[in-house]
DNA sequence: GCTGCTACGTGCGTCAGCAGACAGACGGCA
DNA sequence: TGCCGTCTGTCTGCTGACGCACGTAGCAGC
């Protein structure tokens, strides 16, 4: 067990964590790598310890919206969680780390065992339905630019790193816009000194401004996460 | 019980059923009743048999934007069941009925006592994520018309009736628009002679114009539905 | 009748974001 | 070294929705 471990697991009691782990195995999480596709059975739930994931909401045959982002304070497979095999959104790899991860039956043994567990998974669901809300929210009323910041913020909480991978063009894919209106946003971020990227490199250089700069709902999901742990 | 009765419930084996009805009350639902508001303690929750009630998820202190509907299908206060006591969305009753009311301490011990409860709400909260991610996307990429058309079908999937009552200012609210789109969307429909209006009142007249209206988000959360039923 | 309120319809100027296209810049690779 | 694909920046014209404001119609009450 590292420093980098998973936050649902850690929050566990000592005998339940030490029996879920039991049934784990370490798992690279590649960058671009697909998880779950809509539709699928899911035949793992993986438990995050660094790097970050985006939950996609698909529409009309395109992959849509990011709704949701999962790190090391989740888990990928809540559905399972919930008794529902069938995957019901898109969970693609954008920051590459390890994972905690178990055969469903398996997970699912574990849950039915362990009240601590299912307490906490409950939590978390729920904190997953508040971000699912409050990103609705946000997609509709607020403008590219504090979405885009508040989405760097948060891939950096969830990367545990100032600095990741994604062109304009993904960005634009997460956030439901034009790759040239993210240009835009993106270029603003960067002449005002908060941000520096090149070719997809992109670099979290004034972390209080961005936070400034960014739409309240950061501000939001963050005090949501805080209530979850306490 | 009535032939009005909640399905949650309905489906239900008769010992877990008489036993959670057992810890329940019936209560009138009024148009216009908030029964949660983001924040608040819930002391209840509902299992609607008839009326239909909608969830909006507050946005820089506005009303913000709905992102799910509740009716028979389903229950308010699923917040409970995931054993936290704090309201994250605000629920506003739009078609009057009835329902099964509980304590939620009560409620709390009824579904820690039955499995088949469990199993019958985690479904339901599935559902209702998919329900939630379906909107954001549908919020962002859909135009006025479709989305007004396929919130008067699942409001009548849910009303169980072909008429209720809510006024262009309330349905702008509900789908985060203007007064105006509504104004121009709703003219269109009824010139097509879908819907009649008047004065707040709304009969659908052509269910099946309206569905051929709709966006393809209400036949997509019908197979939702269909799929949780199993 | 007049008043007042609510619900609905319309017109106007503005604007963010759209679609499509193009060009320059950079970097990996042959 | 030169080529090519990727990434980024910019332009044009277009449109759906916005904000605001005003006009009208139905209904209730003294």
């Amino acid at each position: 067990m590292t420093v980098d471990e998973n936050d649902l697991i850690a929050r566990l009691p000592r005998r339940d964590r030490r029996s879920l782990l039991a049934v784990c195995e370490s798992v690279t999480l590649v960058r671009g790598e697909v998880l779950y596709k809509p539709g699928d059975l899911a035949r793992h739930v993986y438990f995050p310890n660094q790097g970050f994931v985006s939950l996609m909401a698909a529409i009309d045959g395109e992959p849509g919206l990011e709704v949701g982002m999962v790190g090391r304070e989740g888990m990928l497979g809540a559905h399972v969680a919930l008794g529902v095999g069938v995957a019901p959104l898109r969970a693609m790899v954008h920051g590459a780390g390890t994972a905690w991860r178990a055969g469903s039956a398996r997970f699912r043994n574990e849950l039915a065992a362990s009240a601590a567990l299912q307490r906490t998974l409950n939590r978390y669901l729920y904190m997953l339905m508040e971000q699912m809300a409050t990103s609705a929210c946000c997609t509709r009323f607020h403008r590219v630019e504090p979405r885009l910041a508040r989405w760097l913020l948060v891939s950096q909480d969830r990367a545990h790193s100032d600095s990741f991978h994604l062109t304009h063009e993904g960005l634009a894919a997460m956030l439901g816009v034009r790759r040239v209106g993210i240009t835009g946003a993106a270029s603003d971020l960067q002449r005002r000194g908060l941000v520096r990227y090149h070719r997809g490199d992109i670099t979290v250089l004034d972390r209080a401004g961005l936070e400034a700069a960014a739409c309240g709902c950061y501000a939001a999901d963050r005090d949501a996460y805080g209530r979850m742990l306490g």
